[in-house]
DNA sequence: TATTGTTATACTCTATAACTATA
DNA sequence: TATAGTTATAGAGTATAACAATA
């Protein structure tokens, strides 16, 4: 039987643990955008949206992601569409750019990864293969 | 015999699991303080540093980390205090308030984890501690 | 009248360049 | 001459308030 403690303590490594690693993902990879605008990219490369949608999934303002936005549009790596069903709304979406940016990072991401997990032992691939399921479930509760 | 996509990914399923559980954290729990503030705490929270060394730390210039912990003296959080050893030098240490702050943080960030993490039965916990121990020498490496 | 989105404005965080003090 | 730290200044990102267009 677990104490209160033992799963506060697994909680706290647990917690720490996803932090670090995130952390070092984010310093060791090169980044071509800011963290702000890839999220963004990253949203629109599930599906398009609106920007109030973006901004409500990124927890900035409206006139935030109104800049973000406007700056990806200049780039090319968004493209800016009339919502045909709805006159106030703009449709936002990746260009071939945008998604050949995405995969890019993506892949520059897992390169640093992958180079660590490569040194791991078949055993500990397994925990981790398990433990990735357990925390897609924490991630979405 | 793991193959090559195997490890690849494994590390992306990874990566994404844990900076997923990252962005949870930070959005769930009240932030008293910025991240960029939060972490120089933190640090100082381990042992009393040089803003030289903060600043090659956070990975942000010697100005950017001035303002930083100025902010964080003025908040009564750090202590400033003259290096005996090399007048040049400056020594950022933490006050029982920045103490009481860090201490405060981390408790609410846990808080969140660990109600997710009473929800799991005993075998994804027991999975979710060995993958602790293999994910801290993934961040080390 | 409510909602979507933009523009106007100000504040914060960041960086580079220039400066002071110490080694 | 090199290093630690600060100050000056400018460039982004963010927010709130005010506005236009549509529902």
């Amino acid at each position: 039987m677990p104490t209160d403690a033992d799963l506060a303590n697994l909680a706290s490594d647990l917690r720490l643990a996803c932090m670090r690693i995130s952390r070092r993902v984010r310093f060791e990879s090169a980044n071509v955008l800011a963290p702000h605008a890839f999220s963004v990219l990253a949203r629109l490369g599930e599906q398009p949206r609106t920007p109030r949608e973006l901004a409500d999934i990124e927890r900035v303002s409206a006139p935030s992601m109104t800049r973000t936005t406007t700056a990806l549009v200049e780039r090319g790596l968004i493209d800016r569409a009339p919502d045909p069903e709805d006159g106030r709304c703009v449709i936002l979406s990746l260009t071939a750019q945008g998604e050949a940016l995405l995969a890019q990072t993506r892949a520059a991401r897992d390169g640093w990864m992958s180079s660590r997990v490569a040194t791991l032992s078949r055993a500990e691939r397994d925990v981790l293969r398990e433990a990735v399921q357990i925390l897609a479930k924490v991630a979405e509760q």
